[in-house]
DNA sequence: ATGAAAGCGCTAACAG
DNA sequence: CTGTTAGCGCTTTCAT
């Protein structure tokens, strides 16, 4: 890219406005030793010469962006995309903006330093972990105000807003108990059992039953991936090989979009024959047809939590030791599970 | 934020590595002409400080960000979200990084001068002018690459990649007539006959019911943003108005996701009651109960042209004149319509 | 209330 | 193959 015609500087401003490039620069910034004739001057100027400020100039110098970044696994996922409308109302609140970015599916070579590097790009940083080892996340500079959030629970010196992944999990499975399933499907299950979302949804998956009463078929347990595609395949496959099921609990909502299609496909009716629920609460719940129960992971109290977090180690420096907050999870029954007797 | 620990810069690396600063960026930036053993001693340097280029410097000196932006009305919107997606993957093949912030509901005060500025953060910027005056659009220096993406047909000096909207409306609104519908229910129209979406696809409506010489109902049009709810709150007003209709065509995927759900609480059965199909072939509806008809405006040419016009002006220069380039539509037939007798 | 000087951390251009 | 010099456009500091 090249700078063929007239790039304004702040030089060609203050010269034009017959004065020095420091009260260009305070004018701008709105700093208040400045006198009123003198600033509409440069203003004229400004607009006269349609002058922008240069963000990278003022950020290396000045080091701070206006900018906080969101770093998600994938952009097109409607959890994440609604918490970044959610984030992008309260920031702005705040005269910050946000701009999000995603973490997933990095090329090999280019490795996690660049992606790293480029967070540093932010005056704060909200930072989704699912995937990426946490050995990498020292990488971040320990003085950049930085939240995590999901669902991971790690030991961290990290600011680290979670859901409730168990207790939301058992909850859903507990509905599907109560009202009167026996053999609860599990989408999205993954055998490799550490501290990660699946995992501990799992484990509420597996407390309501205890709870209950109700033995566990770990035939019933279906591994798949976050995606429609997934959640549609897993119904099929355990159709296929004959395995029998009452309900389905579905780790994400979107997942639970592809099994509601299985079962329709299947000519199972939702609730009737099997009762399906969700988790997360997506924007698109309520608007299924029948709507689709979900476990609302508290999204309201996290964006604010974050907002607060992230807003006071911006302001307040690196602060005291570091928060580890857990929203509630609140059960949202709809019309794919059948109401408790 | 203050930079209260240690800041390693290059100098701290070249001083380690006992080389020049030159050398350390040299090595980098994966240039030729450095020795392997050189090579060796600074990247141990870099990795046993833990240093981590300074973007902002970069950025500075060498204009350069390796980011392109993508610029949209609102992050949540489904479309919007899984275009971000596409371009992602494409970008990264070229080595480039995307990051995606919004350009609406922007706090009165932070004018779009703020906007336009962080704007220039970026190699390369993908627009979507929705809502927003062209004529502020004249703010962007023309000389960073900028392609422009949606539905407002507009004469202007930037490169173009647009969906055939009109087609598509038309498309779209054909195929209810030609199974049999003839009162089709607009939804998502906008009074304002400006050439913005709504626009579009309304004339596209309007050529559909000439073509088939059925007439148009103006009280079958109903004025509403583009979410599910005002889709619902369309659909219930049609109904509570006691205004007779046996299809809808919703103006976006969205709008008829709010839509179906009314239908639904109004005990219409679709499609046999009313045929219902949207416009923008969103990623989940194929997995909705019935699949939902939809019109696929060409996502995987608009990625590509978005892409290689992009590209074009990053690695070219200024080049030619602007490109005006318009994705195929494509009807895509699925359960919330008949199929052709 | 305004200005002069210095330099943030990096890289382009040239020397050697 | 490696180093030197200069400076990107802004803001901090200190002077006036």
């Amino acid at each position: 890219m090249k700078k063929g015609t007239t790039v304004v500087t702040m030089a060609d401003v203050a010269r034009s406005a017959g004065v020095s490039t420091m009260t260009v620069s305070n004018v701008i910034n709105g700093r208040p030793r400045v006198g009123a004739a003198t600033r509409e001057r440069v203003l004229a100027a400004i607009s006269d010469l349609g002058y922008q400020v240069n963000l990278a100039a003022r950020h290396l110098r000045a080091g701070r962006t206006g900018v906080v970044g969101l770093a998600v696994p994938e952009l097109e996922r409607p959890y994440f995309a609604q918490l970044a409308g959610r984030l992008a109302d309260r920031f702005e609140a705040h005269g910050l903006r946000i701009v999000m970015e995603r973490t997933g599916a990095s090329r090999e070579g280019e490795a996690d330093a660049v992606v790293f590097s480029r967070l540093r790009m932010y005056d704060g940083l909200v930072l989704s972990v699912v995937d990426s080892d946490p050995a990498e996340l020292t990488q971040l500079r320990n003085d950049s105000p930085v939240v995590m959030i999901g669902e991971r629970a790690l030991p961290s010196k990290y600011d680290h807003v979670m859901m409730d992944n168990v207790d939301g999990a058992r909850q859903a499975t507990a509905h599907l108990l109560a009202t009167g399933a026996r053999r609860v499907a599990m989408l999205g299950g993954n055998p490799d059992w550490t501290a990660n979302m699946p995992a501990l949804r799992a484990q509420g998956y597996g407390l309501a039953h205890t709870d209950a009463g109700v033995p566990i078929d770990p035939e019933l347990t279906v591994r798949c991936h976050f995606t429609m595609q997934d959640g549609y395949d897993a119904i099929r496959s355990l159709i296929d090989r004959g395995i029998a099921f009452d309900a389905v609990f579905a780790l994400t909502d979107v997942v639970a979009l592809g099994a509601l299609r299985a079962l329709a496909d299947a000519n199972l009716r939702v609730p009737e024959h099997v009762q399906v629920i969700g988790f997360d609460d997506i924007d698109e719940a309520p608007y299924l047809v029948p709507a689709l129960s979900s476990i609302n992971p508290g999204h309201e109290e996290m964006a604010d939590s974050i907002v607060a977090l992230l807003m006071a180690q911006i302001n307040g420096g690196p602060g005291g030791e570091p928060q580890e907050l857990i929203a509630p999870a609140r059960l949202i029954q709809r019309g794919t599970t059948k109401p408790v007797v």
